[in-house]
DNA sequence: TTGATTTGACCACA
DNA sequence: TGTGGTCAAATCAA
């Protein structure tokens, strides 16, 4: 996490607190608006404001991290490889090491976040191949493919593992892109319909919902200038096909050395929050974002009644880990 | 029955 | 030679 780290840092970070006070001003007059006359609606956007806050001070506490030197866990070897690495494409072999595509994007996602984290519902459906004791790290790191690699060739790979330091946190680590068939996610099949006024309410707040990220080292660098503020694609539902995610089984769900699953229960494939946009590279690494994100989508796809008891369970965590 | 996960073994890289 | 990444058979779950 730690180019995440960097990636919020500085000018780009005080940059996002901004959007994302302007985001909780725009709440609150929501709120105001709204009145008394729906209560799911003042819910949401109480709940809004509560995640928006939490997201500044996880921006905020990032800056401050980063500044102070950052994660103390040494960097994984991949992480050092330029995402430019790019090697000679496809496995040629059986177990040959790594000659696929390098680029990697490595995020940090809480066990605690809304929709669990990227981990295991970060919008594209993976299949576990293997896991491994890692020198040095107290935790077992997974392996993960595409579940598309074999029927639309699809080469993407991710590395989950638990941090040393916090059991709730997870590094992941994504190699190379996503080349199996992806759509955006609308509605889909098999999901509770969420509730109408709800979802205009989310679409009109995802509408223009952008995040200011010029100023940030990698996006200031990226040559076709998507960085300054390109909308993040916000999801709702669970995909009903192609590469995202189906409702699948949590990568953690059944491996007893994951410990505590950061994200198992089914609420979760309600918010998935697709990170189509960020297939570049560049985007990936601004994972911090995506999770900001993510929180925010959370909070406001949950279906009306059910989901919400979930969601406030999560809610009232992150609350009172906000406030103390 | 089918698809996903687990886990030991194999292999390449540093 | 040690470590990490992947394979594939066995097992599990829906």
């Amino acid at each position: 996490m730690a180019r995440s780290m960097e990636s919020v840092d500085g000018n780009g970070g005080g940059l996002v607190v901004t959007e994302l006070s302007h985001i909780k001003e725009l709440v609150r007059q929501l709120e105001v608006h709204l009145g008394g006359s729906h209560d799911l609606c003042r819910h949401l956007t109480t709940q809004i404001f509560s995640i928006t806050e939490r997201s500044i001070s996880i921006i905020t506490s990032s800056s401050l991290d980063a500044g102070a030197g950052g994660r103390k866990r040494p960097a994984s070897p991949l992480s050092a490889t330029p995402t430019s690495d790019v090697t000679d494409g496809p496995f040629k072999n059986a177990k040959k090491r790594k000659v696929m595509e390098k680029r990697k994007h490595q995020v940090r996602v809480s066990s605690g976040s809304a929709g669990g984290g990227a981990a295991e519902n970060d919008g594209h459906s993976w299949r576990k191949y293997g896991q491994k004791e890692i020198l040095g790290a107290k935790n077992p790191r997974g392996y993960y493919r595409c579940t598309h690699r074999h029927s639309q060739g699809c080469l993407a790979t991710k590395q989950v593992q638990r941090t040393d330091e916090d059991p709730t946190l997870f590094d992941v680590i994504y190699h190379g892109d996503h080349t199996c068939v992806q759509r955006p996610t609308t509605a889909a099949a098999g999901q509770p319909e969420h509730n109408p006024e709800a979802n205009g309410l989310l679409q009109s707040l995802a509408a223009g919902l952008t995040v200011k990220t010029e100023g940030l080292p990698a996006l200031a660098a990226d040559p076709q200038g998507r960085g300054a503020a390109a909308p993040f694609y916000l999801s709702s539902s669970t995909p009903a096909s192609g590469c995202l995610a189906a409702a699948e089984r949590s990568p953690f769900s059944t491996s007893e050395n994951w410990g505590v699953s950061p994200a198992t229960s089914d609420s979760n494939n309600h918010v998935a929050a697709s990170y189509l946009p960020f297939e570049d590279a560049e985007w990936r690494g601004h994972n911090e974002l995506q999770e900001v994100v993510s929180a925010l989508v959370a909070a406001s796809a949950l279906p009306p009644l059910p989901a919400v008891d979930g969601f406030d369970e999560f809610l009232d965590l992150d609350i009172a880990s906000f406030l103390a």
